[in-house]
RNA sequence: GCUGGUAUGGUGGAAUAGGCAGACACAAGGGACUUAAAAUCCCUCGGAGUAAAAUCCGUGCCGGUUCAAGUCCGGCUACCAGCACCA
C-alpha cells in the first residue's frame, strides 16, 4: 500500500490549524510547560536543513508533554532586525520592512510544512513597533537606573558594515558577521553596564540546569579573578595602583608597566625626559587594529619611561616604569607590577629589555623560564613571607597591605560593558533626545514606540554617523524637558536587543499596556527548556540573562533567571562533514526533502542522524531508513489483529520500549529512541500487531512523526485521535523484567560460552551451570580455579591457572 | 599559548555504575519475487584464519590498574570548538 505523504500531511496540518490544538491555554489549571527554541532570523536564503533540528527536538518534547497532560507553550517568532536584510534592501532599492515581510512569509510557509506544533497565534516580530515599543521601554528603564550611559571611547569598528561592534561580536580581530577587518575608532557610544551584573551572572549559573560546556564558557567570558590592588608610590609623589592576582610575589617585582593609554603619562609629561619617544610609542599602539595586536602578541615591545620611577611599598625599592601595549588600559588599573620570575609575559619582556629576574617562589629554574606553579612552590627572598606556601603568602600579604594602607583585596572581571549603539538604519531607534542644555533626555514612555522614519537612502556612511542623521525632520525635535531645540539620538540598537527579552513577550504577546501581564509572567516563568546554538553562549544567552536580572531587580519579572534548562544542538553539515554553504553549493533545502519523503521522514531523520549535541553530516541516502520506518508503520495498518491486549510474548519488549523512549526523549537521546522504535516495528512486522500494541506504538512514534501516526490511528479506528486523547503510555517496571537471562561465560576473561539462567538464580547455581557447559568444562579441565565471579544478569568469569 | 570536547567497521552511530564491542540504520554483496526494472522480503557483512570450525587480533598511540578496560589512571598524537598579552 503506497503512503501518500503529501496528502496525509497536508490533511492533518489543516485539521490542527483549524482546531487550534497547539494554542497554549490561558487561565489553565494544568501544569505549564514552556519550551523555547531560538527564534530565527528570516534571511533571504530561506530555511536549510539545520533549522529543523532544534525545532523538531523540542517539538518532540512539547508533543510528549501535551500527551502527558501539560499546558504547553511552544511559540515562535522572528528576530528580524539585522544587517543582511538592510544590505539586501540597499542593493535592490526596496525597503527593509518589505524585505522582512517577504522573508517571513517564506520562512513561515516552510516551517509550517514540517508540522511543528508551534502556537502561531503568539507569533512575534522584533521589527513590529508594537513589539519594539517594549524593547525601547526596557532601554529607558536601564537608562533611568544608570545602566545605560554614553561614553567616548575606542570601539571596534567594522570597515565593511560601517558600524561599531560589541566585544562579543569580534572574532579573531574580524567582524563576526561579515569577516571583515575590525579597527579601533574613538566614538561616543551608548553602553550598557553588564559589568554591574558580572558577579551574579557568574554565580547564578549554579542555579540553572545548563550543559557544563555552556556554564564553563560563560564563566570564562565573565572571567572573574581574585587578587589585590597594590599602591606603589611614584617619584613624582603620585600613587600608582596596580592589580595583581599574585600579591605573594610582590618582593619579586623588578619593574612596572603601564598601558600606552594610562592617564599618568600626560600628567607626567614635563617630568618624562624621553616624552617624544613615549608619545611615538603611544601613537603607534593606538594605530594598531585588534588583529595586529594579536598577531604580534609574541614579540613584546615597550619604552622605558625616563625620569619617573616607582617605589615598591613592601621593601621601598625603586624600580623602573615602562609603557607597553601588552598591558591593557581596560582591565584592572591599566598598570601592572612585573614579576619576571613568575609570569611568562613579564619574563619575556625582562629578557628582551635585560631586566633583573628575582626568584621569590622556589621550585623552578627562573633563568630558563617563568615558574608559575602555585601549588608546590615555597616563598624565598620575600622578607616576612619566607618559608610560606603560595596560598599562605597570598593571605598574609593581603593582610599586610590592608593594615598598612598600601592596598586591598580586589576582584576583577574580564567582562566589559556592552557597546549598545549601531550606526545603521534597520534597528530599534534609541529613545533619547540630546539637548545642549539638559544633556541626554529620555523620551516620555507615552511617546513609545519611537518608529523609524521612512527614508530614501539608508546606506551606512563612512563618517561613523547613522543614516538616520540625515533625516532632519526626524532628528530635530524639542527637548522633552526644557522644550528648547534638541536632536534625537540617531544610532540604533544592536541586533541583540530584541532577542534579549522575546521569551517574555510570548507569555502575553498582544498586551498593549505592559511587555506582558503580571499574571502571565507569574504563570509561565521561567522558560522550562530552552534549546539553542553554542554560538550564542557569550552573546544572546548572556545578554538576555543580564536583561532578565535587571527586570527582576525592578520588579517586572518574578524569577531571577530566565531559563531553567538549556540544551544545545550540533550543526547539520554537508556530506563529507564540511559546513553547508551557498558558495559550496551543498545546501540541502528542507522543501525538497518534504516533497520527496515527507515531513515525518525529515523529522525522524533529523533526530536519528546522530548524537543531538554533536555535529552530523547530512546523507541524502541515509534518510531512506527513516522513510522505511514510516512506510512499515503505515503498512502495519493492513493486518491488525483484532485484540486490545498486548500479547504475552511481546509484552516485555513493548514495556521496555515505552521506558526507553520516554527516558531517551528527556535526555536528548532521540537517535536511540528511534532505534528502539525501529527494533520494535521489526518485531511487529514479523509477528503482526494487535490493536492494543498498535496504540502504544503509535503514541510513542507520534512526537517524532505526528502525521502518519494520526492517520493510522484514524484508519484503524483506534479512537478519537492521539492529540485529542492525550494519553502517554506508562510502563510497568515488573513487565520490563525477563524471567530468564542469557549469561556470558568467560574462562580467565576469554568468552567461552553462553548459558541461559533464571534471573533470580543464585551465584552458586549459575556458576555450577556454567561449569557444566561442555566448552567451559574443557577449558578449565585440569587447572586450578583461582576465582569465580558472577555478575548478576551479565556474566560468569572463572579464573584459572595452569 | 590557555580552557573544554572528541577519536569505535566501508558510512552515520550504539554500548547503565568497569562486565558478551559494533545495537539501530545506510552502503555493499548474494538470493527470492518479476519478462525486466523499481519496490518489497530473506541471507552475509571489523580483520586474519579455516572446506567449515577451532583459534588469534581488534575501540587514535604508548604504558598501568583489574578476574575483566571503548569505559578508570599516567603519558602522547590528531581533529573540533571557545578564549587569546585579562597581570
Amino acid at each position: 500500500m503506497k503512503y501518500e505523504h503529501l496528502n496525509v500531511e497536508k490533511k492533518w496540518q489543516d485539521i490542527w490549524e483549524e482546531k487550534g490544538v497547539f494554542h497554549a491555554e490561558e487561565n489553565s489549571d494544568k501544569e505549564k510547560f514552556f519550551a523555547l527554541i531560538e527564534f530565527p532570523y528570516p534571511s533571504g536564503q530561506g530555511l536549510h536543513v539545520g533549522h529543523p533540528r532544534p525545532y523538531t527536538a523540542l517539538d518532540t518534547v512539547a508533543r510528549k508533554r501535551r500527551l502527558q497532560g501539560y499546558n504547553v507553550l511552544y511559540p515562535i517568532g522572528w528576530d528580524a532586525f539585522g544587517l543582511p536584510t538592510e544590505n539586501y534592501a540597499i542593493k535592490n532599492h526596496v525597503h527593509p520592512a518589505d524585505v522582512t515581510k517577504e522573508n517571513i512569509k517564506r520562512f513561515k510557509q516552510q516551517i509550517q510544512s514540517l508540522g511543528i506544533s508551534f502556537d502561531w497565534s503568539r507569533e512575534i516580530n522584533t521589527t513590529d513597533p508594537k513589539y519594539f515599543k517594549w524593547t525601547q521601554w526596557i532601554f529607558l528603564q536601564l537608562f533611568k537606573h544608570g545602566l545605560a550611559y554614553k561614553k567616548e571611547m575606542a570601539v571596534n569598528w567594522c570597515t565593511s558594515c560601517k558600524c561599531v561592534l560589541a566585544n562579543e561580536e569580534v572574532v579573531n580581530g574580524a567582524c563576526e558577521r561579515c569577516g571583515s577587518e575590525v579597527v579601533r575608532r574613538v566614538k561616543s557610544q551608548w553602553m550598557l553596564k553588564i559589568t554591574e551584573y558580572a558577579d551574579r551572572l557568574a554565580k547564578d549559573l549554579d542555579d540553572v540546569n545548563y550543559p557544563s560546556r555552556v556554564v564553563l564558557q560563560q564563566r570564562n567570558w565573565i572571567g572573574k579573578s581574585t587578587g589585590a590592588e597594590v599602591d606603589f608610590t611614584a617619584t613624582t609623589g603620585d600613587i600608582l595602583t596596580v592589580y595583581t592576582t599574585r600579591p605573594d610575589t610582590l618582593f619579586g617585582a623588578t619593574y612596572m608597566v603601564v598601558s600606552p593609554e594610562h592617564p599618568y603619562i600626560e600628567k607626567w609629561a614635563d617630568k618624562i625626559e624621553n616624552i617624544d619617544e613615549v608619545r611615538a610609542y603611544q601613537a603607534e599602539a593606538s594605530k594598531k587594529s585588534d588583529l595586529e595586536r594579536t598577531e604580534i602578541s609574541k614579540d613584546k615591545t615597550g619604552v622605558l619611561i625616563k625620569g619617573v620611577r616607582a617605589v615598591n611599598p613592601v621593601n621601598n625599592k625603586e624600580i623602573p616604569i615602562f609603557i607597553s601595549d601588552y598591558v591593557l588600559v581596560s582591565y584592572g588599573t591599566g598598570a601592572i607590577m612585573a614579576v619576571p620570575a613568575h609570569d611568562t609575559r613579564d619574563w619575556e619582556f625582562a629578557k628582551k629589555f635585560d631586566l633583573p629576574i628575582i626568584e621569590v617562589v622556589k621550585g623552578g629554574d627562573v633563568e630558563k623560564e617563568a615558574f608559575t606553579d602555585c601549588e608546590t612552590g615555597v616563598m624565598v627572598n620575600s622578607g616576612i613571607l619566607d618559608g610560606l606556601s603560595v596560598e599562605d603568602a597570598k593571605v598574609k600579604i593581603k593582610k599586610w597591605l590592608t593594615e598598612n594602607g598600601k592596598g586591598k583585596e580586589k576582584v576583577n572581571f574580564k567582562l566589559r560593558d556592552w557597546v549598545f549603539s549601531r550606526q545603521r538604519y534597520w534597528g530599534e531607534p534609541i529613545p533619547i533626545v540630546i539637548c545642549d542644555k539638559c544633556g541626554y533626555v529620555p523620551l516620555d514612555e507615552s511617546e513609545l514606540p519611537l518608529e523609524l522614519p521612512m527614508v530614501d537612502s539608508y546606506e551606512p556612511t563612512d563618517t561613523g554617523e547613522s543614516p538616520l542623521a540625515n533625516i532632519s525632520e526626524w532628528v530635530n525635535v524639542k527637548c522633552p524637558r526644557c522644550h528648547g531645540n534638541a536632536k534625537r539620538e540617531t544610532d540604533t540598537m544592536p541586533q541583540w536587543a530584541g532577542s534579549s527579552w522575546y521569551y517574555l513577550r510570548y507569555m502575553d504577546p498582544h498586551n498593549d499596556n505592559a511587555l506582558a501581564s503580571k499574571e502571565a509572567l507569574e504563570y509561565w516563568s521561567p522558560v522550562d527548556w530552552y534549546n539553542g546554538g553554542m554560538e550564542h553562549t557569550t552573546l544572546h544567552l548572556l545578554y538576555s540573562r543580564f536583561w532578565h536580572k535587571f527586570l527582576y531587580d525592578i520588579g517586572v519579572v518574578p524569577t531571577h533567571e530566565p531559563y531553567a534548562k538549556r540544551t544545545s544542538h550540533g550543526m547539520i553539515l554537508g556530506s563529507g562533514g564540511i559546513k553547508m554553504s551557498k558558495s559550496r553549493g551543498n545546501v540541502v533545502n528542507p522543501d525538497d526533502v518534504v516533497k520527496e519523503y515527507g515531513a515525518d521522514t525529515l523529522r525522524l531523520y533529523e533526530m536519528f542522524i546522530g548524537d543531538f549535541e554533536k555535529a552530523a553530516p547530512w546523507d541524502d541516502v541515509g534518510i531512506k531508513g527513516c522513510r522505511r520506518l514510516v512506510e512499515r508503520f503505515y503498512n502495519l495498518s493492513e493486518n491488525v489483529i483484532d485484540s486490545d491486549e498486548i500479547r504475552k510474548d511481546v509484552e516485555r519488549e513493548v514495556h521496555n520500549a515505552i521506558k526507553k523512549v520516554d527516558e531517551d526523549i528527556e535526555n536528548l537521546k532521540f537517535n536511540t529512541a528511534i532505534a528502539t522504535l525501529m527494533t520494535l516495528i521489526n518485531t511487529f512486522t514479523s509477528k503482526g500487531v494487535t490493536r492494543g500494541e498498535l496504540r502504544v506504538f503509535a503514541i510513542l512514534l507520534n512526537p517524532f512523526a505526528p502525521h502518519v501516526t494520526e492517520e493510522v490511528w484514524q484508519m484503524c479506528n483506534l479512537g478519537e485521535g492521539i492529540i485529542a486523547e492525550q494519553k502517554w503510555p506508562e510502563y510497568d517496571e515488573e513487565k520490563c523484567k525477563a524471567s530468564t537471562v542469557e549469561i556470558a561465560v568467560q574462562v580467565t576473561g576469554k568468552m567461552k560460552a553462553k548459558i541461559i539462567v533464571d534471573v533470580d538464580a543464585s551465584s552458586d547455581e549459575v556458576i555450577a551451570l556454567a561449569k557444566a557447559n561442555q566448552k567451559v568444562a574443557a577449558a578449565i579441565e585440569g587447572k586450578n580455579i583461582v576465582k569465580e565471579i558472577y555478575v548478576k544478569g551479565r556474566l560468569v568469569n572463572i579464573v584459572v591457572r595452569p
